[in-house]
DNA sequence: AATATTATTGACCGATCGGTCAGAACAATC
DNA sequence: GATTGTTCTGACCGATCGGTCAATAATATT
């Protein structure tokens, strides 16, 4: 095998993993683990089911495999913040960043949400250890922000937890919202308000002066 | 059949279905509609499989039937608001209720995430039909409020899904809440500690002053 | 006591589940 | 062109799916 027909063909398997991946995140998220079969998401990849095990193995290590895939798309949420970070810059950032991330991998958000509605069997560990560390680092340096002054006295798990559910919102239950508001998807101007309005109420929420209003490109 | 045996037949039929009811909601909300089976409802309710068929007809019957159930919960929320209602005093009121109505129902709760997920394909009529009735309705009342001057002017339809998300999140999430905190189920100081906190920032993120500080019974 | 009605459930139905496997089809190496 | 290795997939497996049904058991009505 030369290294010209060995790219070739990685970049063939590539492409065929790439469409059972995304065939599967729609079936996964919409069905969970359990209402999810193999044969909705072969049907999904227009490929023989035999062929989704072929590539995948089995059906829980097709699901792993996604899920992994979503969890690393969020490492580098708020990676690099220190006490002395300016809250309102961080903050600010921190909903843009979510609501963008949800918009682009609304697939992957919802099946982590329907991961966690199922009692997190797959995640549990993760949830404990990464994402809790992740969780009590920055709302360390929350803290200090609020001792130096720069913002209210709040619980900063729970202001993680809201901007978290805040932004999430828009992508798990887009079924609702689409219901309520007769809009098929949300516009870019409707985005755009939402972001607006969640930095405002949670921003001078938390008694943070805004950061001068710059022209942001969040999508 | 007299009216003593009647009541006694209805009396244990009902005690059999709110059994019923109760692990098909517990499946439901954790599998989803097609990731629970009739199998492991009857399991849970400790009744053969055909016994739940003969109480309930069909698994989407019963599904349907716990999805009412649910609804009928949110019946009364915000029901009485005018314009010239205290916006403080209501949306503090709205956010322990649905704080204490997630608590209350955690399965119901699931269910419905579960539902909306899936894409609302048993909701879809309530949702753009009732429930967006109701948002209209509100939005119009929160609206005035602005006019008045009561607080910002903001846009009401995102503050209902702010408040919506931010309560929602700590029974759908409470698997991730779980592992994060590390506690198992979240205690009284925790729900009071959420609860104040999330009145904090909404009302104050709303411009909104708050209502003389009463002590509130939440649970 | 006899009869009618309702409740209960094991056995079974065709369909579908996740997964296996043998062999066809295809491509690379010699 | 023969050989080797990889990709592909129809056919099949036992288990489970939602649902039916006939029988039995229990209860009401007469």
């Amino acid at each position: 095998m030369t290294a010209d027909t060995a790219n070739q063909e990685n970049a063939s398997r590539d492409r065929i993993e790439q469409t059972i991946l995304s065939a599967a995140e729609q079936v996964f998220s919409q069905h969970g683990y359990r209402g999810a079969s193999l044969q909705a998401i072969a049907d999904q990849a227009k490929l023989p089911k035999a062929n989704i095990l072929y590539y995948m193995g089995s059906k829980q290590a097709l699901y792993v495999r996604l899920l992994n895939r979503m969890m690393s798309r969020w490492n580098a949420v708020l990676e690099d913040i220190t006490a002395e970070s300016d809250p309102g810059q961080v903050l600010s950032d921190f909903i843009r960043t979510k609501m963008v991330l949800g918009q682009r991998y609304p697939e992957g958000s919802k099946l982590f949400a329907a991961e966690i509605l199922a009692g997190a069997p797959f995640l549990k560990e993760y949830l404990s250890g990464e994402l809790k560390e992740w969780v009590t680092s920055r709302a360390a340096i929350i803290r200090q922000w609020s001792q130096q002054g720069k913002m209210d006295d709040v619980d900063p798990r729970w202001l993680i937890f809201l901007i978290w559910s805040a932004t999430q919102h828009y992508t798990e239950y887009s079924a609702q919202i689409s219901g309520i508001l007769g809009e098929e998807v949300l516009s870019d101007a409707d985005l755009a308000s939402i972001c607006e309005f969640l930095e405002h109420v949670i921003l001078k929420g938390c008694g943070i002066a805004r950061t001068p209003p710059v022209a942001h490109a969040y999508l």
